[in-house]
DNA sequence: ACCTAGCACTCCTAGCCAGCGATTGCTAAG
DNA sequence: CTTAGCAATCGCTGGCTAGGAGTGCTAGGT
């Protein structure tokens, strides 16, 4: 831990507060000013760190417990912590290699590469790890191939850019052979190529079954495949990882993890937490009352974006408790955020 | 609660040993004599009652957590419980039509039925529910689709006859055309209709691609697509309300959810333990010890296998506390492997 | 032979208090 | 501006007590 920046705070100051956050960070014990003195060579002596200390609380940096208490640090404390004074952490060429390892041997479907990513660091992290998935809403059509399956049963797989197929079974009212299945196929796919899933109407659709003197039963038909492929996973969530939480002694109380959990079960809320770093560039971190949420005054969220070629699609972020280790977590974040991105591309189809 | 036929016990006894568990299951509470005699009408005195309650303590049907406290059910006292001393339960009405609702809304595709169906499960019983997969090895093959996607890439669909359907993109080495793609697949299909998966072997594949002239490639694509098949959800679990046993009072103590959660996220154990409910025609509940496992021993577990037409292809489970309502959570347990079995079966492709 | 009133006994629990240790803020001197 | 020293504060622990819950046993009644 090395003093950061100034910032309002001279450089004392803002030594001590790093260390303060530091050692909290480490021992989730409120920090006394010997503890300072002895175990990092500050060169004064524990008076002179009392008086320190006392100047950040009055700054808002610091809270104490109780009179008789060393000071633990604020929501403040955290947020100048994260922002000026902590030393950025890069991931190690070992856990590099682990986060790509293990993302090589997931499966490439879309769906299941974010569940990977979102347990493996759950697992490094060793905090809970959430993801969003991709809404296919804003995926680009690229296949749609009918299957005849027999006479009257059939599957409609529809085929994204992303490599993510949605399939859905459909029932006939009159007999149909492969061969007009095919043909309908084909003339669904040069109409609706290009398109965004949702820009595609029904029109589209029509126009095609109407062409080839289909019945009309296979508008629905057709409409449902695609239905089923746009809000396939629309705002869900993968999560891993809660059991970790119980580790932290912060939360040896059940209660508190009760509501953190009943939020994840929940979805909506954590998504709308973090759907506002969709666009960031580098990890973005909420400290404590900066998520908005009474029942999360005692967490933070470290979120990262990850991408699909150029464009964002979803995020990747790690909850737990706010003493928790911001450099290293927003690091292993980023790598598997940016290794999952380049799993996800690769598997593109161009 | 009534009480149930002797077993062992008279008639009395066996009416005092039922309701002490069906008290302490709804209390949490140890059972006093007096609480007996003053919330059941038992027509003799709390002496009397201690007198019994002793000897059922002999019996080893309860115990005494100390000298000066009440009764709690030992495991052989639950075990004669669930076996001769309560009542049966059958879902309401009601519960039954939420049950249809809640499954009708769900995606058609095996997963994910599945998947609610463990939500669905977990939500009512208020413990955790989890589910057993179906291994992909034992459907049966009915449908192979080489979709030409570009010159070069395309993705193989292989529809079971349960209605999954696994995908797997590829890359060619040469140029391919569309039509070329349709007829091995046409010519695949009548080789391998009416196979399980498992039985399907390279030598059909190799014949169907040699006799249509194509690159040996193909052989590595189609064999890759087929083994995406059946590795799918190779006994995994779907688990779902581990926050709902933070509400149990004697899991207040975050140490003892620790260990279940990570049973839970190992999968393996818990696979385990109830593989072996898979040909059970009735409901089968594990109590505390009976699971074999140490960490488990405050634990019960209720299984029913679900079904896919005749024969059981997973098994649907509720786990909580040994104080758990046993009718009750039967009673749902059934009710939701019986909406779940119909619900895939109607999915089935004949 | 069984039931039950009465009672002594056991053991848990909550509350209280004292003492200890940790840590601070303040003061006064360097 | 720093620091040594010191009184003051407060949480925590341990021991103690009083209260209460519940039992097991005994002895007398039916």
């Amino acid at each position: 831990m090395n003093p950061g920046s100034p910032g309002g705070l001279d450089k004392r100051k803002a030594y001590i507060l790093a260390t303060v956050v530091y050692e909290y960070i480490a021992t989730a014990e409120p920090v006394a000013s010997q503890t300072l003195t002895q175990k990092y060579s500050l060169g004064v002596s524990s008076a002179t760190v009392r008086n320190e200390l006392a100047d950040l609380e009055a700054g808002g940096y610091l809270v104490q417990p109780h009179t008789s208490a060393g000071r633990i640090p604020s929501d403040a404390g955290y947020r100048t912590f994260v922002d000026q004074l902590m030393q950025p952490e890069t991931l190690q060429a070992a856990d590099r290699r682990r986060i790509r390892d293990e993302l090589r041997d997931a499966s490439r479907e879309l769906d299941e590469v974010i569940e990977s990513a979102t347990r493996l660091l759950g697992r490094l992290s060793k905090n809970l790890a959430f993801a969003t998935k991709p809404s296919n809403d804003a995926q680009m059509f690229r296949h749609l191939q009918l299957i005849w399956l027999s006479a009257r049963t059939g599957m409609g797989i529809v085929v994204t850019s992303m490599g993510a197929a949605s399939q859905s079974l459909f029932e006939l009212a009159a007999d149909i052979g492969p061969d007009e299945l095919t043909c309908l196929s084909n003339a669904l796919n040069s109409r609706l190529g290009n398109k965004m899933l949702r820009d595609i109407r029904e029109s589209d659709v029509a126009a095609a079954v109407d062409e080839l003197g289909l019945a009309a039963e296979f508008k629905t038909v057709i409409m449902t495949a695609l239905r089923s492929a746009r809000s396939g996973e629309q705002s869900t969530l993968a999560a891993s990882g809660a059991q970790n939480l119980l580790d932290q002694p912060e939360f040896q109380d059940a209660r508190k993890l009760r509501s953190i959990l009943n939020i994840v079960e929940e979805q909506k809320t954590l998504y709308d937490l973090v759907a506002d770093s969709m666009m960031a560039e580098a990890p973005e971190v909420k400290i404590g009352h900066e998520l908005g949420v009474d029942e999360m005054n005692d967490f933070s969220i470290v979120t990262v974006p990850y991408r699909f070629g150029e464009s964002a699609i979803g995020m990747l972020s790690v909850l737990g408790p706010r003493r928790m280790p911001y450099a290293r977590l927003m690091a292993l974040a980023s790598g598997t955020a940016e290794t999952l991105s380049s799993r996800l591309s690769d598997a593109e189809i161009k």
